[in-house]
DNA sequence: AATATTAATTCCGATATTCGGAACAAAAGG
DNA sequence: CCTTTTGTTCCGAATATCGGAATTAATATT
């Protein structure tokens, strides 16, 4: 491996939760010492992944391009976006669509809605598999085995008051919705927010993405989602067919 | 400077040409020692800005992070959005957004017409500065030292056949856009395809950005054009009035 | 105006890190 | 079963990085 570029990289990654830093405020932060830092941000500069703006550094415009990249290439959400505006349309309410990074799921499409109280969820927003309803459908939903060693490594950390830290109470949460088809988290990654989300498949049979729909918690009583859910696993299935998907006990297709 | 890491990250660049990546291709393409690729390719998964997926090698997560950040911390961006799109509404044609990074101009946002022949704009392109309306209104108003220097720096390349290749054609052109306040190109960046451009400015009156109108080269005669320019340059000067640009004798407020 | 203070940049010798050839392993193809 | 191709590990040599210290630049203070 090689040490100065991951270093450089996470460098980078500073700036997702500050929009500008100067070279010292970097070197506060990584503890790092000042000439290091100063190469590095140089390297970064010259590639177009950094910029300076005036006294302080910003992320560079290369990023743009890498970003817009991404999503065309990520044919899941091509064929979801359509899919997801019907939702929003159906349901009046936020849709989003996660799919799974590693140990984290990444939100990658969104769809907005017009009422006046919403939930604003960033796309590309990153969060652990266990906390959250479309974050953890993906959990729920993936292979057996790699879900049992994600549970035996992950360390359950608390995101808001009501996030899941109990192992066993997430367990069951995970079975449960196995069962049903879908899950329900409230107040988990943000307080007064609830969501319902469905996995969606691919042609090998393997969830590749959450779908969700988002709104305020006082909103999401359990009547309401259970017309939500129909209308979800419809539109989950419309996608996943549309991947390839075929079979499908849980999904009305 | 930090070579290794200026090294991986112009091996990243390499995913804005190729969706999909061996190793092997990556040894053949950047001619560097298959170890050092190596290495460079398991820091850039580590730090998540590839990602293994099969046999080859593909653009992370991340990035779309990085990528969405950017795009929302851009604040031309944010106010020109509403702007361009009252403009595809009066012109029903594409609109585009670009703005300036180093020697080359950068596609941020765009707005798509519904009409049945487009001209397709990637956001997060490039072009040089002197190639099609949109760059050249960039270097039309930026700073005349500046523009000096870049003219007497810059190698004129064909993109198409009619690409502008003369530094005096150039230099002409330039002038007459800046008496005028606008640019028009045809075919200079795409083949069929013109536009006509308008500069934006700042609260310190410099060019931050230019406003184009694309469309199909047979649509976009001088009569066309001529009712063009009023449209857009009233949009620009608003977005320029909502950035804190005061004066303007060229901009109609 | 002179001085103090703070941050950015350059220098340079020590050394840790990267380099890259070669060997090895694994998978694919004949 | 052997050959070929691609990916991965090893290790000594070399060089690029490291980081303290000095220098410069910019800003604030007396």
């Amino acid at each position: 491996m090689n040490k100065t570029v991951v270093k450089a990289l996470e460098l980078l990654q500073l700036f997702t939760t500050y929009e500008q830093l100067t070279l010292q405020e970097i070197v506060q932060l990584t503890k790092l010492p000042k000439t290091s830092v100063f190469r590095m941000v140089q390297s970064l500069m010259t590639t177009g992944f950094l910029k300076k703006e005036g006294e302080a550094y910003e992320l560079g415009l290369s990023l743009l391009q890498f970003g817009c990249l991404v999503t065309e290439r990520l044919d899941v959400r091509k064929v979801a976006l359509p899919i997801m505006k019907q939702l929003r349309e159906e349901t009046n309410e936020a849709v989003n669509l996660v799919v799974k990074d590693g140990d984290e799921a990444i939100y990658v499409e969104k769809v907005e809605t017009s009422e006046p109280v919403r939930v604003y969820t960033r796309v590309g927003r990153r969060a652990p598999l266990y906390a959250g309803a479309c974050p953890r459908v993906l959990l729920t939903f993936m292979s057996i085995e790699e879900q049992k060693k994600y549970l035996d490594r992950v360390e359950l950390i608390p995101i808001t008051s009501k996030t899941i830290v109990n192992r066993e109470e997430l367990k069951n949460l995970i079975n449960e919705a196995k069962k049903k088809g879908y899950t329900v988290s409230h107040s988990e990654l943000a307080d007064y927010s609830s969501a319902v989300a469905v996995p969606i498949f691919n042609h090998e049979g393997k969830v590749v993405a959450g779908l969700s729909v988002v709104g305020p918690e006082n909103r999401f009583q359990s009547s309401y989602i259970e017309q939500l859910v129909p209308k979800l696993k419809h539109k989950a299935g419309q996608i996943s067919k549309a991947l390839g998907f075929i079979g499908g006990k849980d999904v009305e297709l």
